[in-house]
DNA sequence: CTGTCATTCAATTATTCTATTGAATGACGA
DNA sequence: TCGTCATTCAATAGAATAATTGAATGACAG
């Protein structure tokens, strides 16, 4: 073990437990889902099936890198990131990524393009699309993810509810469809989903904690 | 081991990997010398005051998480960063700690704001007093660094050789210092050293790697 | 006070990571 | 071709991390 010489290691070596607790795949699912909002330990050991045990340790290392933060209610105890300065380090991350492992290429080419070969639509260019009134936005989330905060003008449509939705729907006229973040593969799935129903179906280039982190306005269910 | 289920579990675990790079004091550090400019390994090695072989093996994961780039020239290998989205990821990373871990708080304030309680000087406000020339920049880092790079105008000082520059200099004008990052330790070292002999001294809020990540002019050895 | 329920802790095992050592590679110069 | 030198690889031992299981905590409801 290195001991401790000088003040700037004592500091890289906190540094290095927040990348650390970055460091693994199931806690990246984890943020990723607490960037929808806050949640117990149950609820999210549940969307991400796994044992509650394990889900809670992963919190613990979480909370002691100052990801995220908690809150007690009751017997309940609600996580949430701490702020906005970790979906930034999670970007960062996955921009480094993205430019620079061929494999994350391959992936994205492999899976993700051959369902959506089409050019994601913009923030900006939503904006404007939904005040002329040219598409629909549907929110491919859950209900539950849906209700804590969703783009304005949204209607809630989950994937397995995409071909009941269609059948009322104008074919005629475009969808956008988003979910949780850039790589979430229900957004994905509805625009294949979409398409082959007959509909114009385009992506929002990412998701739901983007859309706030932008400081855009954000939609709370009635 | 979890299984690979879906292409957005893939990416996470790429990720990760790269998260799992920056999760490791050493190799922050290594970081910290790569961003003054390309090293070979025997030289980051010198640097680190490491053994040869870890330093190459640590490069190895660095390299396989897209964060370094090797060059061979020869029997020499020169290992650079990939490109400033490296930089940008240490900066979210470094930038969560600080705001969320307690610790860092405290070292900060034990060690680096005894030896700094002035604020430090921004890169705006730096150059117009530049412009201006009503201060002297010196650059504390080691001659080698220096020549790669450093901000136009700068002198030279290494840490060892303040007191004998001091000698010849006026003290009634104030130093600004300047060294590899926002926590480089020579920087506060030469800034409480240059006090001591008199001067009316300040630190640059942070190093030659940000000042080039903002895209300001670099000046390079004769 | 007692039972229930959400969460955390503790203990175990398997896996992965790290530092060290010494040997292997691969390019250059003689 | 041979020796040298920078770098990498391979093997080891020790440390840290991860998943699983079951027990412990702590708050509420009755």
């Amino acid at each position: 073990m290195m001991s401790i010489r000088n003040p700037k290691q004592a500091l890289y070596e906190k540094f290095a437990i927040v990348a650390k607790a970055l460091g693994h795949p199931l806690r990246l699912e984890m943020i990723e889902h607490l960037a929808q909002g806050a949640r117990g330990v149950e609820a999210l050991a549940a969307k991400l099936d796994r044992p509650v045990a394990n889900i809670s340790q992963h919190l613990q290392a979480l909370r002691r890198a100052g990801i995220v933060s908690a809150e007690r209610d009751g017997k309940f105890v609600h996580y949430s990131l701490a702020d906005e300065s970790v979906l930034t380090a999670f970007a960062s991350v996955r921009n480094v990524a993205e430019r620079h492992l061929a494999e994350v290429d391959r992936i994205v080419r492999g899976y993700f393009e051959k369902r959506d070969h089409m050019r994601p639509v913009g923030r900006e260019e939503l904006q404007s699309l939904m005040r002329d009134g040219l598409v629909t936005l549907i929110d491919v989330r859950p209900p539950d993810e849906f209700a804590l905060g969703h783009v304005p003008g949204a209607i809630n449509v989950p994937l397995g509810e995409i071909k009941a939705w269609s059948n009322g729907a104008d074919t005629s006229r475009e969808v956008v469809a988003y979910c949780r973040g850039p790589w979430c593969v229900m957004s994905f799935e509805a625009v294949a989903a979409l398409r082959s129903l007959g509909h114009s179906a385009r992506r929002l280039e990412d998701g739901m904690p983007e859309w706030k982190a932008a400081g855009l306005p954000v939609e709370m269910a009635a």
